[in-house]
DNA sequence: ATTTTGAATGAAACTAAATTTCATTTAGAT
DNA sequence: ATCTAAATGAAATTTAGTTTCATTCAAAAT
């Protein structure tokens, strides 16, 4: 993987096999996944311990190359940032994630400095509810 | 406490005095508290384990008498429903945490399972960054 | 191409939040 | 006042995540 060499000097760092495999992985998946997630889907592609996965993950939202995201559970999950702004369906049966591009709120986040003189850098906005295979009858 | 006697026979539950004593806390606290901030801060007023803290706290979720939230940090942490529907503002340097009452999102609700399918239920919004005290310069 | 060196890695130990177990206590019905 | 199922709490356990430290390796220097 040259682009993963690419991107990894950008930043500064060193290309070792296991940032490799992270970036891939990360790429690959497009959906928020932990730590532990990760390792276990890479344990099979080459040699690679926990520890590693969780430092990655770490120096890799220092950089900005990933954005940590916690739902619900309080399980840490990291989620390409090449995927953009957006916010997230989870559907309370299955735990399938959604995503949603179009983001209403960003106006907001000036309009509270305004209203509250709260400086908002960031904010997170999630759904949870029943998707469609598991909605059933419900309205 | 009375209040908190009627509270709990109105979801059909035993009136304890642990029971009381978390109700209690959550009204007085009126802010999102984990359950070890919340069993430090009955240690001294009563007889209470961490167990039936947590334990408590899992019983009132199910009864909506709290909402049971999460941060970026990923403790998680509880909050009286009777706050109503709000959202937050994080100081990520203090930590301090501001409530927003109007909710500009609830409309979103609707207009999510006409897009995508996706039955909304609930939806989670938080904003982070400085609160006036901490926010120095920064614009 | 080989050597060198500081950074990266991973196994194992550790930490902290949350959960489970089980003997004891207690609320509230009888 | 007695009885019983539910609630409690101390301690053990689980799980996600972090730290430690000896070993390995990327890439800079020679």
């Amino acid at each position: 993987m040259d682009r993963a060499n690419e991107l990894l000097r950008g930043i500064g760092e060193k290309c070792t096999e296991q940032r490799k495999l992270i970036l891939k992985a990360l790429l690959e998946l497009a959906r928020p996944v932990s730590a532990d997630e990760l390792y276990m889907y890479l344990s099979g592609k080459g040699r690679i311990g926990r520890t590693t996965v969780y430092r990655t993950l770490e120096l890799f939202e220092q950089k900005k190359l990933v954005k940590r995201i916690i739902f619900k559970d309080g399980i840490i999950r990291y989620e390409s940032t090449h995927l953009g702004h957006h916010h997230h369906l989870i559907c309370l049966s299955c735990g399938k994630v959604f995503s949603i591009k179009k983001c209403a709120i960003s106006s907001l986040d000036g309009f509270i400095i305004e209203d509250t003189d709260f400086l908002v850098t960031e904010h997170f906005l999630e759904f949870y509810g029943f998707c469609e295979k598991c909605r059933g009858d419900r309205v």
